[in-house]
DNA sequence: TGTACATCAGTGAACGCGCGTTCACTGATGTAC
DNA sequence: TGTACATCAGTGAACGCGCGTTCACTGATGTAC
């Protein structure tokens, strides 16, 4: 049974992601780390990273999953929560991801901040991870449609919108102080409300004008 | 007549600047060029900077200065061609967009994407720009909202979407194949339609709700 | 169970490199008379 | 106009530093018999 050393590796691998997510700050990037910085943080000698990950953007990849995986879990909360609650939508929605926002801090910067910037596979790894938030986001949205009987327009667009506008409203202001932080997420309602209401009433019209 | 020697310097400087900004890629941050680099590309001794810039964080406000000079260029521009235009102020704006983007494609890169990740004072710089650029659309707005006797709801939290939708998705697809560049710009004008027509429909609910 | 060998996560020394910054200097440009 | 001095943009040598990466190694863990 090779559990003893497996063990061990896996802590140390855990040590080093947790040791790159802990250096992350307004301040500093993830491209901006060195590995012997993220190696002196998680206790290790900076030759032993490699017996975990052959570089630098290796690390950010594996980080980049573990983003994913957060987002995923939140999706998954938001549509259980949300439930049965088709007026408060979105105000539900954005409370849990400022909720995740808080609890993953670091997580979330990475996602949110480095979509430009770092190497090209860095940067596709993380477009692919919002890429696919925003196709589960868009059948939400058709399927919420559907249910209110109130159609909207081109729903993978207006999920689209939506992600954008959430995800940079919330990065920029997720190092605010609290009360300017619960600004930005009314702002942030307003504006989502906008795009709803502008695709429904947009496909209202477009439809009268195949009636009439 | 202290005229050659203050053209000389004033040529080096540009040379500087112009090195810095030569040197954006979708692969380079401003962040993670160096002195050193800037200098070979400028063709002075690394030395010779210091003659011109304290240190790096003060060439990147510069470039942030000269990007927010482009910024209000732009808008002036857009004013001027979208008058008179009304039902194609959205396509015209964008498209006047998109020009000066790739007119000024490294000044922009700075402003987009540069919007976390470096000093304190170089993303609170670019912040100001933005917000500059979000405060004129709002009285833009606001103003044709009143020609086109079609009252929207809260202007400046409506411009603030708008800017960050087209900063976002412009600053995405600046570095795509022309035909998906179109394909996102035709996606940023649906959005920016949803967007209007919701701020002008929730007004008109609202207004109801009044007058009822 | 005990023994002999294989595996492999973690290590310390060493490397060459580009970096930011300092310093004293040069020589063209500018100024005062 | 000519002369003597001041200014200051640009320089080359030198510094100490942290970096990524290589290498041969150690010793605990795992495996075969």
């Amino acid at each position: 049974m090779s559990q003893v050393r497996r063990l061990q590796k896996q802590q140390t691998r855990r040590a080093i992601l947790d040791a790159a997510l802990m250096q992350l700050s307004p301040e500093r990037s993830f491209v901006s780390l060195s590995l012997r910085e993220v190696a002196r943080e998680a206790g290790i000698a900076p030759t032993s990273f490699y017996r975990h990950f052959r570089d630098m953007d290796e690390l950010g990849l594996a980080l980049v999953e573990e983003g994913g995986l957060a987002l995923r879990q939140l999706m998954r909360q938001a549509r259980q929560r949300a439930m049965g609650n088709e007026d408060s939508v979105i105000r539900i929605s954005v409370e849990i991801f400022m909720e995740f926002l808080h609890r993953n801090a670091n997580l979330f910067r990475l996602i949110l901040r480095e979509r430009s910037g770092g190497s090209a596979s860095f940067r596709q790894a993380i477009q692919d991870e919002i890429r696919y938030f925003t196709d589960e986001l868009s059948e939400d949205m058709a399927r919420l449609a559907v249910l209110r009987k109130r159609p909207i327009m081109d729903a993978w667009t207006l999920a689209e919108a939506i992600v954008t506008i959430v995800f940079t409203q919330a990065g920029e202001a997720m190092d605010l102080a609290i009360d300017e932080q619960n600004q930005v997420v009314e702002r942030i309602m307003r504006q989502l409300r906008f795009l709803v209401a502008g695709a429904e009433e947009l496909a209202k019209q477009s439809s009268k004008n195949y009636v009439a």
